[in-house]
DNA sequence: AATTCTTTTATTACCAGGTACTAATAGTAA
DNA sequence: TTACTATTAGTACCTGGTAATAAAAGAATT
């Protein structure tokens, strides 16, 4: 938890409150009480210290970071799909829309990296077909131009008649600014039906 | 925050609890108090609900979503690169390491979700090129096996020779895990001196 | 009507992780 | 010695609970 450090003598005020600093910002949910024991202080200087610092207790800090994780899950799903789908076609076509955030870009020239465009594909491309599983096993993918930060992307996705190989699927992507293509994606993907681990 | 409710006769414990569990679902940060005036019942009724129900204490529901933030945070840095570049050569080659976490998989098999993979790759192609600023052109990859949970992938991009075309290269990015091919990709990136917006 | 069972409420003791305030003590500089 | 800063100690109080026990209210069954 927290580095035994030889204390032959205290840290003073000074380093002591720049280590604090750090040691929060590394592990935002250590107590007063840890942080007493790590710079072997009392618990009043420690919470001197948060004040001098204007650092809140353990549960405000907690609080303000569920509030972030709550904002965000509301605006924008971390772990899913990434890109909201607003139409789907099982094994047919699907549609979904993704705003690029300032999250999504380079902060040089406010273009969108690369991966999240591919990633609205992939995602949609996964979604699309009807199994159990389906992972992406190749893609042929180009980036016509860049996004800018703000734009909407819609991406359209088709699936293409499975022809000969039973266990893949062609499926294509599209990815659409205001009726202008941004970006190609062909695909092929895995269904299985046996979770299909190689 | 809570809805006004006529309430001549109190609603029935199931219902009381399915509306329960929707009202924290939909605001997390409610205390047991909010919720007993929501529902006209004592605070121990709310209570008990809550153990039936399973749902843990408002400290412990925001302490979860706090160290989904952080976990978060640590594991994907939103804005910048995905996966940590540990080698780079600039205009030659570049090496980075990237963990699978829970959040890059699918939660049903654990298998890595395709545009994790890409996108460790596709930072690394244009990391390694040494220009102001660089834009995937166009990729095409294959999946050549599926990464599971908690593996290591080490992505190894190498920059072949921008023969003819100036403003494009090539960079061959392939990832393994312990040594065995998981993913190869051929990219094609955009280097343009004059900030390339098209 | 009496009995049983479920549901609800009340009460009390306790907890973590604090805030807020007052006071005492230690160490150091003028 | 005095003055000042830094530190420690102690107490009361807070929120938002857990845990456990008991009593009361309501509904269903015999």
């Amino acid at each position: 938890m927290c580095k035994v450090v030889l204390k032959i003598s205290k840290l003073p005020k000074k380093k002591r409150q720049q280590h604090l600093v750090e040691k929060i910002e590394h592990n935002p949910f250590i107590t007063d009480e840890e942080l007493m024991k790590c710079f072997q202080v009392s618990i009043q200087t420690i919470r001197l210290d948060r004040m001098e610092l204007g650092i809140p207790e353990l549960r405000e800090r907690m609080k303000s970071m569920a509030e972030q994780t709550y904002d965000q899950v509301r605006s924008l799903p971390p772990d899913e799909i990434i890109g909201e789908i607003i139409d789907l076609q099982l094994d047919e076509s699907g549609i979904s829309i993704f705003e690029i955030k300032e999250s999504h870009v380079f902060s040089r020239n406010r273009i969108a990296r690369g991966h999240y465009v591919f990633a609205q594909a992939n995602s949609l491309a996964i979604a699309v077909i009807d199994d159990e599983i389906a992972l992406t096993a190749s893609a042929h993918i180009r980036f016509v131009r860049s996004v800018q930060l703000g734009e909407k992307c819609i991406a359209k996705a088709s699936v293409k008649s499975s022809n000969n190989e039973q266990d893949k699927t062609k499926v294509e992507v599209n990815t659409y600014v205001n009726d202008e293509l941004v970006f190609h994606g062909d695909f092929v993907v895995y269904r299985s039906e046996d979770n299909g681990n190689k």
